[in-house]
DNA sequence: ACAAAAAATGAATTTGAATTCATTTCTTTA
DNA sequence: TAAAGAAATGAATTCAAATTCATTTTTTGT
């Protein structure tokens, strides 16, 4: 016997495989999903092509892991600010103004991470992270209904409508080339003004059919 | 001279063109763009795959134009809502319910239609279409506020956030399996309750920082 | 220092789909 | 009905990118 993998060797295989999912993140920050190609990423990361497939079993597999480390942080992040103190209100303002800064702060990789469209796997892993951010939206609307702050409203539907108006109003595409690209602040302060608005409504009677 | 184009073959052409056009709208609603390829637009056109080059440049623009007809219709339908008559209230209701409904009896069409990215010309094409549906809505939560069933607010970022939570509500991917798919009427009811409240909100006072 | 084993390499291969183009079919006019 | 020109055809080509794999480099234990 004159090999064996020893415990340095299993860190650097870690940081290896580590570097290489931050190199997909720093990619997908310049050119989204739909530039992000194997070998640039292999380039981004300082190894070879081939390094990457003995480190992940497909582009797709490892576009997937890395929305999930990525995205499930921001969740987590979300979460964190839903499960602090004070009122359902301003916790919400202050979930949706924090993800609204930290977006705006990435806009292409945060497009990327909760809209762009990618390889199956990648697909599959953005329904999970978006379900997840929907639910914490959710909880805290049900919050909201439970102390009286919102009126009695869907809060699934709120919560779905919630994350459309914040992926369309801060990184869809209406976002992208808007005449004068807004600061951030001012833009995250009106979102969060609408989301605001949108759950705390009084309900309104149907008008026509 | 021996060949010279007649009405007739001039008529033909632009019904073949047509059909072509027809066979995206087909073929996109069901497979989305992700799955549409030119060989089989062509085989549901009823024609070889190579005619499709003889109408039209690429498959991006050919892709473009087919988004650019449907997606130009449905705002002239959602234009026609808005200046129908009555209350800025109830019109933005029919106009957001007749969106849904239309939406949600093509799913698979409606979004690609409004989100789905795909080749970049596809993807100018459709930035435009959202920003007519964008301004339709602009217009009408401008004229209620105008009118004083809205608050004042700013109707731009309402606008695109009635869009997104069309988008996301109706057939982003939250929506798509659903456990139990719901059905369209109340679905869309739900959304349209949620927009209308989106708009007529109180403002709110920020709370923290 | 050497042999055994693993890991990394990157050029070559594979793959999947768009696009082309030599050939065939259809239309028109004389 | 024949020749000239268009239009349609679909198999062959091109192209871009993912994936593979024979070769090289690194690591380990004796």
């Amino acid at each position: 016997m004159a090999y064996r993998r020893t415990e340095r060797v299993q860190e650097q295989l870690q940081d290896k495989r580590d570097r290489i999912l931050q190199a997909v993140r720093a990619v997908v920050s310049e050119v989204g999903f739909r530039g992000a190609q194997v070998a640039t990423v292999a380039e981004a990361a300082g190894v070879a092509t081939g390094t990457i497939y003995r480190h992940f079993p497909s582009k797709g597999e490892l576009f997937a892991e890395a929305l999930a480390l990525n995205a499930g942080h921001e969740v987590s992040v979300m979460q964190a600010v839903a499960d602090s103190e004070g009122t359902a209100t301003a916790r919400l303002a202050d979930a949706v103004r924090v993800f609204a800064l930290r977006a705006m702060r990435a806009r292409r990789l945060a497009w990327a991470m909760i809209a762009e469209p990618a390889e199956p796997e990648v697909d599959a892993a953005r329904l999970k992270s978006r379900r997840a951010f929907a639910d914490v939206l959710q909880g805290l609307i049900e919050d909201g209904i439970a102390r009286a702050e919102f009126p009695p409203q869907n809060a699934r539907i709120a919560a779905a409508g919630l994350i459309g108006a914040l992926t369309e109003g801060l990184i869809g595409p209406l976002a992208q080339d808007a005449e004068a690209p807004p600061n951030a602040l001012s833009l995250s302060r009106e979102i969060t003004a609408f989301c605001l608005q949108a759950v705390s409504a009084r309900p309104y009677e149907e008008s026509r059919s």
